[in-house]
DNA sequence: ACATTATATTGATGATTATCGATATGTCAA
DNA sequence: TTGACATATCGATAATCATCAATATAATGT
């Protein structure tokens, strides 16, 4: 039922998805990496379960090393849903926020 | 404890809420409108409760008028938001598809 | 004051979700 | 193949949340 905005939107819905995001950010983590960048909030299967939902939000990308499974954020995914985002719910300012020509800097 | 990005996240997070948001978008409309809209989806008082997540996340904004309440899309703390969003997740796109100066056409 | 209309609030219930301990799966080294 | 390590999955539990019926609040007209 749930569209592809409620999905994203349901993504980041949470505190320690976003505090997990803002690791992953321009860096690939190793899951028990991003435990211990947690400090003790919340437990090894509990941050699999998190991975799992940016993951099948198109929000983090797995890369496998070994017994290691490295994550990163998906600058790109994220761009495109709050394009969507501001296009539906925000037209009259979409034309001059979005560039439709926006290429990564790196 | 939520950051202000998931009381936006938690807002949009919902399948009825979105629907509800596209209703608002360019419109004023009371709260027995947006029932209406709704097609008997959810009732009044599950309307207003939604209403409300998305007041309380700037999201939408009130004007009361007689015994009635109107409703409408706040397009610029949505864009706002999503441009808070990618400063902060997809750093790399942020120069390049948020435009500071942007102004809205209407 | 009273009745009517529109919306908000309350209290209860069911569904979803975050969390964890225990365990399974998968990978590598010896 | 056995043991050690990394991650995923399972089952249970507690917390959060969407929903509704009932009721309260508020504004208007008679």
């Amino acid at each position: 039922m749930d569209g592809q905005l409620v999905v994203f939107a349901k993504a980041i819905a949470d505190d320690t998805r976003q505090i997990i995001l803002k690791h992953l950010c321009c860096n690939w983590l190793s899951v028990s990496d991003v435990v211990d960048l947690l400090g003790g909030k919340v437990k090894q299967p509990t941050v699999s379960h998190h991975l799992k939902i940016l993951e099948d939000a198109g929000l983090a990308t797995v890369r496998q090393e070994g017994r290691q499974r490295f994550y990163t954020l998906n600058q790109e995914r994220m761009t495109y849903c709050c394009g969507q985002l501001i296009s539906t719910y925000a037209p009259d300012y979409a034309q001059q926020v979005i560039n439709p020509d926006a290429i990564p800097i790196k």
